[in-house]
DNA sequence: TACCGCTTGTGAACGCATGCACAAAGTTGA
DNA sequence: TCAACTTTGTGCATGCGTTCACAAGCGGTA
């Protein structure tokens, strides 16, 4: 895979070794593959637009990081900017989806057909990112070969041999949580070793699987937290003789 | 802070000082305030279990986290376990919920009822946990009026009386992307200070206002980096004369 | 060709988060 | 009452991620 990848391609002069990139990926912190992620929609864009060229500093204002930080992020993956210029749109969208793995198609199955599944199959954003839903799965004899999206469900006894024909490498679990573990384990045994979680529940998995969760209700949290924090502070500002909009009340 | 901290605390036998709490609440990192909303999740499964104290090592197990991690992380809000026996589950709880601020309900608004805006609107979820669902808004007049998860979808253009009147202190953005900061900068101006976004774009706004992103197709990618970082590996140590079980071929 | 101005790429410093390891503090049982 | 045992709370070291700041490198210009 690694010894495909950039010989030979016109803006890499000299040939890399394959075990430097796999080197160069492994070292890539989690946080900056979010944010290249990130960086390519936004390139994505301005293509589109039109544009051919961007700084570091128009770049990183677009994607709401710091420009320093983006330059470091993109050094993970190579040099591929040009000094006193900036880097080539094409070629920087090209590099960021070859490291994100986005040259090969990766199917999804989504496992959950309720609320938030018919959503996700309805959802038109990750077939044209190179994810296509390739299988549903649900409980519910009742919606056994509806089709949703286009897609017709399959039932969940199906899982092992539906996932492994149409090759599924990403599962998405959109159940209750209390079937949730279930259904993880009946993912892995099938073969799946990446999973995006939605229920509400800490999955356990052996080490070779990788699981990234959607937790609304944290999220909330996390902004309700915000909100006591700040009203916490105006009420203390308050006490110490300042008011609300920052003005000393009673100096 | 270590001085403050252990003062005549039976369980709360004294009233702390709001300063105190405030000082505590500010240093809490963002990472451990999303742990602590994990750990709420099991506790209330606990108490539901009939379960009444637990070791910090039983909950590091069940919130997937090692247990100094979860001492630290508990420490930030105070010391309200008892050595030798672990926590009050129900101790624990609440002062949970305090620093969080989940003390008080906190409405929310979805703006954007397509497909995942429906979802949103009937998710159980959210009520449960203190925030209640108050105000659903949509651009498409065919919609308002029509009621979704029991409440009626008011027009977009009313949308700074309807969250004023109703008390929205939490924005969720389900609309297509184009529509994404026109809707933020009106929630803003609204007088929504946190904003949860599920629109794959990033939003600018004011210094004082908290956003979070929920992006599915940047989870995607990650995890497809993470399928492409594996198959790397396995090449490069075939190449390197080891199977890919680990077996060493022609050694 | 030589110089100038601009932007990248990165070494180094800093700060935050994680995990270890243990003293402190409690319980239990004799 | 005391000793043995359990579990918390935290000081400290380590590692990771962010930010700064600047040398190196490139295009343009005279
Ligand atoms: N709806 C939302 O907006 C939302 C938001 C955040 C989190 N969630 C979480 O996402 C999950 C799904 O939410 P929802 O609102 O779509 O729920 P839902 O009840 O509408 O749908 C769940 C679906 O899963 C199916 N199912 C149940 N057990 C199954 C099993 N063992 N195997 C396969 N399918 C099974 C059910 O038949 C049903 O169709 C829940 O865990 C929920 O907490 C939902
Ligand atoms: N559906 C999913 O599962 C999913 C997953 C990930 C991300 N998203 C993102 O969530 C957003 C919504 O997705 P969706 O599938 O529900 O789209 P959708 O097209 O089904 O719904 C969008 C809704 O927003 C409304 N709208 C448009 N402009 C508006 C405006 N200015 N003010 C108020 N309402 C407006 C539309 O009338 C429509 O009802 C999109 O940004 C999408 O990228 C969706």
């Amino acid at each position: 895979m690694a010894a495909q990848r950039g010989e030979g391609d016109g803006v890499v002069t000299s040939p890399e070794a394959p075990a430097d990139v796999r080197e160069r990926a492994r070292a890539i912190p989690e946080a900056a593959v979010a944010r290249l992620a990130v960086y390519l929609r936004v390139l994505s864009g301005m293509v589109e637009q039109g544009v051919t060229t961007i700084s570091s500093e128009e770049l990183a204002g677009a994607a709401g990081v710091n420009s320093a930080k983006l330059r470091k992020d993109l050094s993970y993956i190579g040099s591929y900017g040009t000094r006193g210029v900036g880097y080539d749109v094409e070629v920087l969208v090209s590099h960021i989806e070859r490291i994100l793995g986005l040259t090969r198609k990766h199917s999804v199955a989504v496992v959950g057909i309720g609320n938030l599944g018919h959503a996700l199959a309805n959802y038109g954003g990750f077939p044209s990112r190179g994810f296509p839903v390739a299988a549903l799965f649900d409980i519910d004899p009742d919606l056994t070969g509806v089709p949703v999206g286009g897609i017709p469900v399959n039932h969940i006894d199906d899982i092992t041999s539906v996932c492994s024909e149409r090759e599924v490498s990403i599962g998405v679990i959109a159940t209750p949580p209390q079937a949730a573990q279930a259904v993880c384990d009946r993912l892995v045994s099938a073969g799946v070793q990446c999973i995006l979680n939605f229920a509400p529940v800490v999955l356990q998995v052996p080490d070779y699987v990788e699981v990234r969760k959607v937790d609304l209700a944290v999220e909330m949290q996390i902004l309700s937290f915000h909100v006591a924090r700040r009203a916490d502070e105006a009420a203390s500002d308050v006490v110490n003789g300042i008011g609300v909009d920052g003005v000393v009340i009673r100096p």
